[in-house]
DNA sequence: CCGGCCATGAAATTGAAATTTCAGGGCCGG
DNA sequence: CCGGCCCTGAAATTTCAATTTCATGGCCGG
């Protein structure tokens, strides 16, 4: 038995802190092993010991005491800590950041990654003939009706205050628990609807969605990449990377798309004189005034 | 017993994609995991199949049965081509997509990088212990309100959103002609006023700013950088960049600020006991209940 | 050249995670 | 109301990774 005293008061230091500290005195395979922890391109804890072991050339038993020695009851609890740091943030670095001279920064800056991926995606998958399409019938449609539920109701409001600096007739379907029928019967062979379904969808969605199909209504129906192939009726489709590695969604792709559609509406509408100059200083508006 | 004629060119399509062809198939118990996968925004592979199973509220076996009837040999087989496709990058269908669809059409291009730029900005100029102070307020609160008129509405809906996901009594105060009056005289020491006024401002938002303040409520004032620097009273000031080189002002820095906020604002919820891991199911919750 | 010390990996052992089994129970069609 | 079908989670079983043991061999001081 080694009696190695674990007195140390077990306070969480992240891996990387650990090997280092402890890299000097370490013997040659558990050092090999050790380097490579530090060097990993990729997400540590998607492995486990036994890969670890063959990828740094040595045997299961390095590995198994590499990690006793570096502090951690066993490697379970070592890939654990790797995991858990990523998801909620070292509490290290919110706490005792005093001490490391690049906390945050780098922090927020792999918030700003994971957005612009997102971002980047989502453009890159845009269906550029339905958007078209789309574009067409958000400047011609009669009235444009929009509804959301859940977490997509803030983008079908976004887009409802986008939609209104240039049209007239455009309605934010009522997202409490209040009765769609109203409305539903309403809908008009000129109208369009706009649904924003991300994940996770209600059926809701789906029902008032059917509703202007059967009414000849055409759909626009923005939704997330991930959502299953078996969609719902809609006459365009438009979808948006909302994934990202931290424990929410990133919208900044629904919201650059949505931005998108309102630029070129107006554009399109310009054209086709059914914005007349008067009209879009409406547009301008918000952009002009400092007050 | 396995029908399943395994004559099928197997080429590794997503686990996401597999999932999605299934979906409609799969039982509640297996469905309810098959969900959450969907929605899981961390790295998925880091995680065991207990693990998932008890987030997703079902037994180890159903888990084991999923990912049977997703066509893999085990849950080990499954784990490894996600960790795999990770470390190649982009899934599949974004490949294939890439292709064929034009590659960016240079003007949907210079949208991106408006966005790109603008949310850039927004985390360069963010202000850390602005931010910090904030986050506690924001875990420690008894109740939050929120508030945003006009086109800083939709970004309090959002924020609300994203907040009921790990705590209780966050309000968004009505944005219609409606009277702030009843609400404001509820106001309690012990709350937080979340006030979102990006460019163009009404007097309102000054207004219910200054009551809070009266009362002795902290107020987070969310804005625009460009805005007026004779600014509401406000305890924090948070400032993004709206500028975009077209028609309309884009809020992906807005957003992206406020999925900031609540990654950390949970993570430190959990530091500070008020969540507890088993509490991220709150944040999965979307995923359950379905039924 | 010996003898203590220690690192090492193969192999045995342990132990946790995954799978399978099984009894209970809901649902549906007859 | 019955009977088959299938889903379900608890528990038994199996599987396989992780740990421990152990025989070997290098290194160094005497």
């Amino acid at each position: 038995m080694n009696g190695k005293a674990p007195n140390t008061p077990e306070r969480p230091r992240s891996l990387e802190a650990r090997i280092q500290e402890h890299l000097s005195e370490l013997p040659s395979s558990e050092r090999k092993l050790a380097e490579l922890i530090l060097d990993f391109p990729g997400e540590l804890s998607a492995y486990n010991a036994t890969e670890l072991a063959k990828l740094a050339g040595v045997s299961k038993a390095a590995a198994s005491r590499l990690f006793k020695r570096l502090g951690f009851a066993n490697f379970e609890e070592a890939r654990r800590l790797v995991r858990d740091i990523k998801q909620w943030g070292s509490p290290i670095y919110l706490h005792e950041r005093q001490q490391d001279s690049s906390p945050l920064p780098s922090e927020s800056q792999s918030f700003l990654s994971d957005h612009v991926a997102a971002l980047t995606r989502t453009f890159e998958q845009l269906d550029e003939e339905d958007i078209e399409a789309a574009l067409h019938r958000i400047v011609e449609a009669r009235r444009i009706w929009l509804v959301g539920f859940r977490n997509s109701y803030f983008m079908a409001a976004y887009a409802r205050w986008q939609f209104i600096q240039f049209r007239r007739q455009v309605h934010l379907l009522p997202h409490a628990g209040e009765t769609f029928g109203e409305h539903v019967t309403e809908f008009g062979e000129d109208d369009l609807l706009i649904a924003v379904g991300m994940r996770r969808r209600v059926p809701e969605l789906a029902r008032v969605m059917h509703a202007a199909h059967e009414r000849g209504v055409p759909v626009l129906y923005l939704t997330d990449s991930l959502s299953s192939d078996k969609k719902p009726v809609a006459t365009w489709t438009l979808s948006c990377d909302i994934s990202s590695s931290f424990l929410f969604h990133t919208y900044v792709g629904p919201m650059g798309l949505i931005h998108y559609l309102s630029v070129q509406a107006v554009r399109l509408a310009g054209k086709s004189g059914r914005v007349r100059l008067e009209d879009i200083e409406i547009a301008h508006e918000q952009v002009r005034d400092f007050d």
